[in-house]
DNA sequence: AATTTCATGTAACCAGTTACATGATTCA
DNA sequence: TGAATCATGTAACTGGTTACATGAAATT
């Protein structure tokens, strides 16, 4: 919604879109389709009805493009509510539930901080995610020693990749942390 | 739901733990909370609906026990039907969608392929699994080979991530397969 | 002339979330 | 005796999926 719980995935990932410049329905499923962002669903079904909704929380507003034209379309952008609601979003501490059920957008979230932040708050925002990583890591490596040869044989393998993705995240984390701390 | 369409990945879930030995309700919401599976929603508002539609299309049944007691339960097995839709599930052929979108889910249907494929057909999967996950790794690279610099300065650095923990996944599947072969 | 792309929507359906509700049992 | 655990459910809401629908503009 906006207002008072945190936004969805796809309300997130709109509001970042729209507030890295003023963009059509059609723009956003068009990045949806092309972009590595692709796991939203761009069905116009989806869409719509969700800027229909931060319209009508306040949080954008769209203008008609191209009036005069045949083919007008309306080009949203962020109300200062807006603004702040993606502001609050993107700042939010990062919890092990985060970790668990949504680390796409916790990228999500990372991927929209340049255009907002300054970057102490995005490294500030690296740490803590890294901090989260390394525990939820620690967690699934324990309940991989803890596993009885079970009625899954492959239970443990799966865990497994848990374990090398996550690892892989933490990674990616010290990465970005020495980029950002390069320039 | 499970006649025509796929199951969702709950159902999915459901269908492979009720395949390891008869469960509960109770029984399942406990594993969803307390090991790695915990990505499922554990709230009795998600769980017992879903058995009833299982129960209503055929593949799951549910038997009283321990009536006698004061606290009973209601055990839930796999019809003959349901371990064929099982079975189909996880055998579907990987595909990129899933490969994007559900990831998780080729993982679940690893997990549980142990109770009830042969390895062979084990083996297919995660070499068809392989496949394709290299070939996301290399459309992601392309991706951020032809990224300009754009409104989004961390974006290329998300982008990465994906490439980062796709590979991990691929080294876990070669892992994997290593391991398998073994035996 | 036909197809693809641009552009926006609606309606029915379904599944999951949140919150509420109940009550026995076991443990501290 | 009170808290935690075992055990199962319902109701209202919300948001996403699928499928349908329309039509102009640009491209082939």
């Amino acid at each position: 919604m906006g207002s008072r719980s945190q936004p969805s995935s796809l309300s997130l990932a709109i509001l970042g879109l729209i507030s890295q410049e003023p963009r059509s329905g059609y723009d956003i499923r068009r990045i949806f389709t092309t972009t590595p962002m692709g796991h939203f669903s761009a069905s116009p079904g989806a869409i719509y009805p969700a800027l229909d909704r931060l319209v009508r929380t306040g949080l954008i507003k769209g203008v008609i493009d191209r009036k005069q034209a045949l083919r007008p379309r309306r080009l949203y952008s962020l109300t200062d509510r807006g603004r702040r609601a993606l502001d609050e979003a993107l700042l939010r501490p990062v919890d092990r539930s985060d970790v668990i059920w949504r680390l796409d957008e916790l990228l999500l979230r990372f991927a929209f901080m340049g255009s907002i932040h300054e970057q102490k708050r995005t490294l500030a925002y690296l740490e803590s995610l890294l901090g989260e990583v390394e525990i939820h890591v620690s967690w699934l490596q324990e309940q991989l020693a803890a596993m009885p040869e079970s009625t899954a044989p492959y239970g443990p393998l799966a865990i497994k990749h848990g374990v090398m993705t996550y690892r892989a995240t933490a990674r990616w984390v010290r990465h970005a942390l020495r980029q950002l701390r390069e320039d």
